[in-house]
DNA sequence: CTTGACTCTGGTCTATACTCCAGACTTTAT
DNA sequence: ATAAAGTCTGGAGTATAGACCAGAGTCAAG
């Protein structure tokens, strides 16, 4: 079991936060020692990569509550609910991918186009890439 | 040339954001009438939609108007600073696109795996579709 | 030529996602 | 045994990204 300092370490993120993501139900520690010291598990670790891989592609906290939600709700909600919910976010984040594919693809070009010399970057530019990608 | 109303109608952002975005430096009016009235290029319609896009995956403002200043500093900057600059961003993008990728296989799995009937979710979680994948 | 829709600036307000105390208690190291 | 380091709760403060509003000017249509 991790006290909270240890599992901030191990995950990058600060005490601070993990206090904040609890408030808003996002994790739980698994125990509490005498004293109030919060515990936390593995999964723990595990459920907190997951709530920063989530929000780093652009889900809010509060999405990524529902989506762990999915877990804790269990027999109250149908297979049909959490379908439609999930199939919905799918396309949400599929939409996501191809933006951030076509970002890339600027950048590359950005990349590219600059020399890597020091001459000055009066061609290189991000609409300018987007441009020469999208003709 | 368009006036704020018909840029944002167009780009279906609202005029505060675009005068928000303008505040901070990430978009400025082509012209201006002798009243005052802002108006828009078709250029700046593309630059709108690039912003959407860069923040769609996880971009801030910020972010987002350096990546603008590339164009705007032009002979100030050597080849050689945008490309570490954008080699960088490039990283960051990478990255984003393989914990999208996950989420998505997750998402997937759950959804595959909760029936479309409407039988209690109680294996349908996206933990533990996170593991299925991962394991 | 006025009425309604639009725009201007400047300012306040809100939601999200934290960070940073303060004051008190607990644990660990020497 | 005591000091340093860690943790607790509660609350205030901060950055980001706008939304919303007031009061005044502008433009387009009937």
């Amino acid at each position: 079991m991790l006290k909270i300092g240890e599992l901030a370490q191990r995950t990058g993120i600060s005490r601070d936060a993990l206090r904040f993501y609890e408030k808003h139900g996002l994790i739980t520690p698994t125990a509490r020692t005498d004293s109030g010291y919060r515990l936390y598990s593995k999964s723990d670790v595990l459920r907190i990569s997951f709530i920063l891989s989530a929000k780093e592609v652009g889900f809010t906290l509060n999405e990524v509550h529902q989506l762990l939600e999915l877990e804790v709700t269990k027999d109250k909600k149908s297979c049909q609910d959490v379908k439609e919910f999930v199939d919905n976010k799918i396309q949400v984040v599929n939409q996501r991918l191809i933006e951030i594919k076509k970002i890339k693809q600027s950048l590359k070009t950005l990349s590219v186009a600059c020399c890597g010399g020091d001459e000055p970057a009066t061609h290189c530019t991000i609409l300018g890439a987007l441009n020469t990608h999208n003709r």
